[in-house]
DNA sequence: GTGTCAAATCGAAAAGCGTCAATTTGAAAA
DNA sequence: TTTTCAAATTGACGCTTTTCGATTTGACAC
């Protein structure tokens, strides 16, 4: 499945333990990218490019005002990741390991 | 918070398509490293490394069993990681962003 | 216009990651 | 003990990522 790749791309982007917390700071609300910068010791440029990854993978929404930028949370995009790591860790009738015979026990304890 | 690294470790490690694809694998339950293998088009060498990088952030165990080893979700990491998931994207009161003073709008709409 | 300021982009350096073939380890079979 | 086989480790190779300073873009103020 191509989901793999488009949620590899979210987890690769929570990866990073700043991107999380600027996840973690915008699931209040939004906050414009100075606000942002402020809490990190980075450039300006690196904080820019934490934020297109973060868009980029859709966790993240950017909304222009005059000359600032405002980020905030896409909550569906969340929603459909926590649905995805669901979906990844619990059994289920489409499981990738039933296509063949794998998970049928029959290389184990020999 | 050293959360955020721990954490980050594991979304690493899951930001890999393959990867989330031998876990989507595991949550039918225990398999065989040889059995994985088959799945893939990868050398026996980079499956060993995928699975150590799996084990390593606590998302998979391994249990030797003679020259097998056999690879299973580590469920309590699971609950955990959807635990943080849905923490850092979820409102708080003890929110990173409110240490200081974004996230009380005074920068917004001018 | 000109200057100013926020944010994005560019280019480079350093570190990290995914992959492989080859080798090593360690357990079971002969 | 020698062979065999599964899995881990090693070392090398490109590719990607993180970071920065410098530059560019685009909006507002003068």
């Amino acid at each position: 499945m191509e989901d793999y790749l488009k949620y590899a791309k979210v987890f690769k982007a929570l990866g990073d333990p700043k991107r999380a917390m600027i996840v973690d700071m915008l699931s209040c609300g939004e906050l414009c990218a100075c606000m942002i910068l402020e809490k990190f010791e980075m450039s300006q440029s690196t904080l820019s490019h934490h934020m297109k990854i973060l868009c980029e993978c859709g966790l993240v929404k950017g909304r222009e005002h005059g000359k600032w930028t405002y980020y905030s949370l896409d909550l569906d995009t969340v929603k459909r990741v926590k649905q995805f790591l669901c979906d990844i860790t619990s059994p289920k009738e489409n499981c990738i390991c039933k296509n063949e015979d794998c998970c049928k026990g029959n290389d184990k304890n020999e």
